[in-house]
DNA sequence: CATTTAATAAACCAACTAGTTAAGTATTTT
DNA sequence: AAAATACTTAACTAGTTGGTTTATTAAATG
């Protein structure tokens, strides 16, 4: 699925990871998002813009500020993605498991 | 963390996680991966590529073929990740859920 | 009304991405 | 030994990304 695309890639980069989780604690102010981050306001609400376009985030604008909110149902969109992958690992965990008990006698 | 800059830009392409699909059918040489797609096999091969840098895969070299198969532990990482949002989406839909019943009303 | 605050828009840049084609390197097959 | 197969490497291109700075818009405050 091309949504996949996106959710991905906005997950992909380390600072729109920071303000998901962030975001967790609760509704934040554009600026305050910003606060945390050794890098310019323009360049954090670039960042919060691939988050909003790939649907992590809405945002609402409020007289002259902008409040961001979680959207976790796109996460979950990757996470059920990935879950079709979930009797795999466990597979090879127990793969692992079995290899050093075998090893171990 | 860094490992998942590479797991989840590895899983924002479409082609690549078309791979990681064939792959649950199981192993499979590089060329055999590169059949379905309308592109050069170098290409796939830069696909398969990123793939295994992010560690998604594993590749044996048995003569002059390359064999691939799946590493799904390296999804989980991403899996987990994501699992943390989880009571976000859950809490989300009870939130509908509510809303819609109170519309109902 | 003038100033400050919050954020967007525009223009730019360096680095990366996803593809191409052409050439080269092992390994097998004949 | 020659030819075919399965890849990799290299060089190139167009488009995207993640950052910058400067300027602009819109709203709140003195």
């Amino acid at each position: 699925m091309q949504n996949l695309d996106v959710i991905f890639s906005a997950l992909s980069d380390g600072t729109r990871r920071a303000i998901l989780q962030r975001l967790m604690q609760g509704e934040a102010r554009l600026s305050d998002l910003a606060k945390p981050f050794d890098m310019s306001q323009p360049a954090v609400s670039k960042h919060v813009r691939v988050l909003h376009d790939a649907g992590l985030l809405v945002i609402e604008k409020r007289g002259r500020t902008r409040h961001c909110r979680l959207n976790a149902s796109q996460m979950k969109v990757a996470s059920d993605w990935l879950a079709d992958y979930q009797s795999f690992w466990t597979q090879q965990f127990d793969n692992l498991a079995q290899h050093l008990a075998t090893v171990k006698k």
